[in-house]
RNA sequence: GGCCCGUUCGUCUAGGGGUUAGGACAGGAGAUUUUCAUUCUUCAAACAGGGGUUCGAUUCCCCUACGGGCUACCA
């Protein structure tokens, strides 16, 4: 049987990092083992949809190239509608089929009914003890049940958790999981709105769909006894997808999973593309607007809470996939690491050419210092390459484009002393003349300090602060070539005249 | 509170009955460089605690502590 998996998020918002964590994990499995990765929308909540959150998920996936073969947004599949809104009208009827066989039942409970419930019993649960004193098919006759639903009072399904029971099954990550029936109550399956909750549509559709695995976050360990049930009292056990509930994502600091505050308060995205939020108008940043690679970032989550088992730490899409096995996930929470991210980028930018490099920063550029030449760009990436942490970072790189309006204070200080020395338009021969390789440069750089009496440290700095504006930044006979005789020419009397 | 899951350097992790407990990020020191960055070398840094089992436990078992998750007509 060949595998497929899915990834089911909520539209509730913006796709958050540990659900993009979640989706790749289930893509690389999916890949390794030649199976189907699927998307499928859980919208069974309409008080919780989010205006934008469904396109936001398929964009970010798009833009991280974790790309599902079947699902919303994604091309349709043999088990189309993917989105759970629009499979509404099958979910009923199983639950009925559960009320018939005895496992359900109908409850007509209200809202005040189960908190007055909830106050009478100290931790109460609707359960094989409590469900005696509820208002459902269990306690009302049949006929007060019929008029009740024929007088189109409002009712939910509730399963019928046996009283006495171990409910067992092999996690892949954890292994053997037991809990007892005891611990469990009588969720909700069928809303009264018509809509099926999480756990009922969730297990019908990965049975219809056909689902032979269900990874997913370890947040559903919990109620992964329940699904068992249902799969069981649905009659389709044999064919039950194997569970691998993964590790939660965590705060860098403190306790608790990571969540969308603590992007804003440790000043690092959670979410992989930028997101306002359309009822307060917030934005939250996104890695891709924070100048991330893509394949930096899934190198990065790939290594939240798996390991290759080996001491290679760069992978490609296509080495993920053939390394990837669910054997090596860890089965703690991880701490998310911004440092790490950082790094992960960082390598990544030197590892691209300067062409595509180039590509890739070459509006931003354009926008901030006006049109570049496309080869000009190449080279002066070439420059800066491995001084980038993220690709936002080449706006801090100006006097690459254009000429330097003020030099940093600092640093000015730090050549004064030169002017007296040096003979500006000696200079201007010397560079009238100067060869056009970088090392012949220096060479030729160093014999005019020598010859003109000035200390080299003090000549190199000088022609710094006339290119650069401050004393840093790639090495000068580069610079030279980058800028040409012309523009280096103007930049050092400007800056003599200035000092 | 109850239930479930977990615990190796600050962080991500490898390992697994006998190892100098390995790597990476971050941090320190040094080399290279006119500067910064890069690169290279190098240092420091961990098996939560207590009981077992065993010739031997970081590794297996139990307890405790700590951390996390769940406990909705949310997913």
């Amino acid at each position: 049987m060949s595998v497929r998996v899915r990834f089911a998020p909520s539209p509730t918002g913006p796709l958050h990092i540990g659900g993009v964590r979640t989706a790749l994990y289930n893509y690389l499995f999916a890949k390794k083992h030649q199976g189907d990765f699927i998307l499928r929308i859980e919208d069974t909540d309409q008080n919780r949809l989010v205006q934008g959150a469904e396109q936001y998920i398929i964009e970010a996936l798009k833009w991280l190239n974790i790309e599902p073969n079947e699902g919303v947004g994604f091309g349709d599949g043999p088990y189309f509608p993917y989105r759970q809104s629009d499979r509404k009208n099958s979910y009923a009827q199983y639950a009925e089929q559960l009320i018939r066989n005895g496992f359900a039942y109908y409850a007509f409970d209200s809202e005040q009914e189960l908190e007055a419930l909830k106050n009478a019993i100290p931790n109460f649960k609707y359960d094989a003890v409590t469900r005696m004193q509820g208002k459902n098919s269990l306690t009302l006759s049949t006929q007060e049940v019929e008029q009740r639903i024929a007088n189109k009072e409002a009712y939910v399904i509730r399963i019928k958790i046996p009283e006495d029971e171990i409910v067992r099954f092999a996690d892949e990550i954890r292994g053997n999981v037991l809990v007892n029936t005891t611990q469990m109550d009588d969720k909700v399956l069928l809303k009264s709105d018509g809509m099926p909750t999480y756990h009922l549509a969730n297990v019908c559709d990965d049975h219809i769909m056909k689902i032979t695995h269900v990874i997913r976050g370890e947040e559903w360990l919990p109620s992964a006894p329940l699904h068992v049930l249902l799969y069981r009292f649905l009659g389709w056990e044999e064919t039950m997808p194997k569970f691998a509930h993964l590790p939660l994502l965590l705060k860098p600091d403190g306790n608790g999973k990571l969540s969308k505050r603590d992007g804003d308060r440790l000043g690092f995205p959670v979410f992989p593309l930028e997101w306002t939020d359309p009822k307060t108008n917030e934005i939250s940043s996104g890695y891709k607007q924070q100048g991330y690679l893509p394949e930096a970032v899934i190198n990065m989550l790939a290594f939240l809470g798996w390991n290759p088992g080996t001491e290679q730490e760069f992978f490609s899409e296509e080495e993920l996939i053939n390394a990837f096995s669910l054997e090596h996930i860890h089965k703690a929470g991880a701490k998310f690491d911004f440092e790490k991210a950082k790094w992960f980028n960082a390598e990544y930018i030197k590892l691209l050419s300067n062409e595509k490099l180039a590509d890739l920063v070459k509006e931003k550029i354009n926008n901030l210092f006006g049109q570049q030449d496309a080869n000009y760009l190449a080279n002066a990436m070439a420059l800066i390459k491995e001084r980038l942490t993220f690709l936002n970072d080449v706006e801090h790189f100006s006097y690459l484009f254009k000429s330097i309006e003020k030099y940093e204070s600092s640093s000015i200080e730090k050549i004064n002393k030169i002017k007296d020395a040096l003979d500006i338009q000696k200079l201007e021969n010397l560079l009238n003349a100067l060869p056009t390789e970088s090392s012949s440069i220096e060479i030729a750089l160093k014999e005019f300090a020598n010859q003109n009496q000035l200390k080299i440290g003090d000549f190199m700095k000088f022609l710094r602060v006339s290119l650069v504006g401050e004393l840093s930044g790639p090495a000068i006979p580069d610079l030279i070539l980058l800028l040409g005789k012309e523009e280096t020419t103007k930049r050092i009397k400007n800056c003599f005249i200035q000092l």
